[in-house]
DNA sequence: ATGGTGGCGCGGCCA
């Protein structure tokens, strides 16, 4: 059962490299973010004729989340409880034996800013309801654009980044809150190589100089977590032109039934 | 170097 996550930056124009990438890598669950678009525009033929069901949570210009799965995705959810949010960020739904939380997290803008405040607000907001889903969801995958390297180990230059927005103590902090109500980090299971990155801003060359964060995360619940066989980054898609800024990552479970191939 | 690039949409915001 293999698993993605890929902020497209744009579903529009990202579709082709999408469709490419699905019928290279054939995964079970792709979970998308950043795909701004209003649900009316959402690519849902093309997106069938490749095999896959969708839902989505869409949004004009900015935001939005989707889930494309082999099987269909069902009870799904597309807010916080207790947080009156208009912003597209969050799909949950239960596909096959899994239940799935697509996270598209704040950016969050800068520590002075509004958006670092509503950022700690939204985490605190999703602490409280993975707390409730663990209990009910014991095959339970957190994925998605965290906005958070979780680690030093994470970003490119820590010293650089010390103190910045994506790195930041209380936003490592809330990470790690949520991570010990009991998932992994799926990535960190494995060997990795060093210097390891989701994420490279489009600006100064900084995927050619390898200038990047890991901020882009696939949680697992215990049980699930005992049932991964392989984490990976695919950085093929970051070399196409016109790319996201984001490449996928993927996940690899044993024991979960599946519908591909 | 307080810059740089990209998406949306057509001025300025967001990342």
């Amino acid at each position: 059962m293999k698993l993605a996550t890929w902020n497209v930056n744009s579903l529009r124009v990202r579709l082709p490299q999408v469709l490419d990438w699905l019928a290279q890598v054939r995964p079970d669950i792709l979970a998308l973010q950043e795909t701004k678009l209003q649900d009316p525009d959402f690519p849902a033929a093309a997106i069938a004729d490749a095999g896959y069901q969708a839902v989505f949570a869409g949004q004009k210009t900015y935001n939005g989340v989707a889930l494309l799965s082999r099987l269909p995705a069902t009870e799904v959810v597309t807010d916080l409880p207790g947080l009156a949010d208009p912003q597209r960020r969050v799909l949950g739904a239960s596909i096959g034996a899994l239940r799935v939380l697509n996270l598209y997290v704040p950016n969050g803008a800068s520590l002075d800013s509004d958006k670092y405040v509503y950022k700690l607000e939204w985490l605190d907001k999703l602490h409280a309801y993975v707390a409730g889903q663990l209990q009910r969801c014991p095959l339970l995958a957190i994925v998605g654009d965290f906005n958070i390297a979780p680690e030093d180990r994470d970003v490119h230059d820590p010293k650089e980044w010390e103190g910045s927005v994506l790195v930041s103590e209380p936003e490592r902090t809330a990470l790690r809150r949520l991570l010990e109500l009991g998932l992994c980090d799926t990535f960190r299971r494995f060997d990795q190589p060093e210097a390891s990155f989701s994420w490279w801003d489009y600006r100064a060359a900084a995927f050619r100089r390898n200038r990047g964060l890991r901020i882009d995360l696939i949680l697992a619940s215990g049980t699930l977590c005992e049932r991964c066989s392989a984490c990976r980054v695919d950085k093929d898609p970051r070399r196409l032109a016109q790319p996201s800024d984001h490449t996928p990552v993927v996940a690899e479970f044993t024991d979960i039934p599946s519908a591909a191939d």
